[in-house]
DNA sequence: AGGCTAGTGACAGCGACTGACACATGACAA
DNA sequence: TTGTCATGTGTCAGTCGCTGTCACTAGCCT
């Protein structure tokens, strides 16, 4: 609610803004810096709290629970390719429109990223999300809530209502199936960078047509 | 490990077996009871264990989570579509295999939940499991670790290496995307039989290829 | 019959999270 | 400048999911 908007309409936002500002920026780095380096699990939310020296309740005051802070970056990501998608032009056909979105945003998102966190930690916590169960549930869902709502830009395009045609949920959840594979592959290779992703993506969107029809014996 | 082979291998159970089985039920009912009565996160483990009699402790030796007794029925179900596909003949291309092996497997999956817990059961709590954030994150989880396993089969029957060649896991994703989108739909929906989520399953599997290619506009 | 073992209850403790209350410190008006 | 007030914070107590430990008891096996 007041992240952005705040610091760009108030002309100078006060010495207690600033103040929590710092507050929530060093238990944001502090977490994701624990996080990368012990695991997720193995820090408790008091170690973070601790790091900053700050209160446990004072944390649980900036982020509603520990794992809300891990997803904190993703959730800029995310922002920042819904409004790439809302750029496309309306003759688009849909997948090729969401296609064109996250390369885009992928261009871009780098440099967004590195104002709050160093880059490389974000990329090293995406490993820790896939390889930690409970990140990785927690991811999936937010995933879904993000489909359902890329569904609903989709749905706008094209005229028409989610609920009574299936096709806008149906593209955008193949479109995530998509991502979700890829993001996995990705993660678990060795170039953990964001031209990597953004090549692996392409690729896999490539294929993804020709996969659904059998047979695959004409390679 | 012991479920259904110490049944079928040793003649009589014993008394001490016996026990435990009814135990393990009561639990099982009990929880799924209370979940599509109140709530999951409004029962607590304590009335779980106090409805039927025992300790918190003995609770957590049958089931390693709260979460763990939600989905002790979904596995089943899981475990039977798995069969069903590993039974479908090696000539089908893979998203017809796929998706005769899920048709199949509803026609006969029915009576096998009932041997466990009433049908209307486990209907219900479906939708508890669609409403519940932590719930839904586990699904989906759960939901990506199966369809790991399905890409495995599907790569086996096309002699191919899951790892070199991305496609097994991405028809796999398609297929478990749009499996998806239908139980979410379905479980929004008035009708929660099975015939339902049946036909559903198969109207949106036919209607994926086409919305892939837009434009629709030629509905 | 008697020893062995597996299932259980009781208890203590950890970690994520929440509510209540009291205090202190910036913000703002007089 | 000062006094009031709102707001951010620490402290404390408590809930709930989950785990380790230990002693006990009831089935099992010889």
């Amino acid at each position: 609610m007041d992240t952005l908007e705040t610091v760009r309409t108030a002309p100078r936002p006060g010495l207690r803004e600033r103040k929590k500002q710092r507050t929530r920026d060093a238990l944001l780095r502090a977490a994701l810096g624990l996080f990368t380096a012990k695991g997720y699990e193995r820090t408790t939310v008091d170690e973070i709290a601790e790091a900053v020296g700050v209160s446990q309740r004072t944390f649980f005051r900036y982020f509603a629970s520990k794992e809300e802070a891990a997803f904190f970056v993703a959730r800029l990501a995310e922002s920042h390719f819904l409004a790439a998608l809302r750029e496309r032009p309306p003759g688009e056909p849909p997948l090729q429109a969401l296609r064109r979105a996250v390369l885009d945003s992928w261009d871009t998102i780098g440099e967004a990223i590195e104002q709050l966190v160093p880059l490389e930690l974000h990329m090293r916590l995406y490993r820790v999300i896939e390889s930690t169960p409970a990140l990785l549930a927690a991811h999936l869902r937010r995933a879904t809530e993000l489909e359902e709502e890329i569904a609903r830009v989709i749905a706008r395009r094209e005229g028409l209502d989610v609920d009574a045609d299936p096709r806008p949920r149906l593209v955008v959840a193949v479109f995530g199936a998509v991502m979700r594979v890829t993001e996995r592959i990705w993660s678990a290779g060795d170039d953990v960078s964001l031209a990597a992703i953004r090549e692996l993506a392409a690729s896999h969107l490539d294929q993804v047509g020709p996969a659904l029809v059998g047979n695959w014996r004409g390679k």
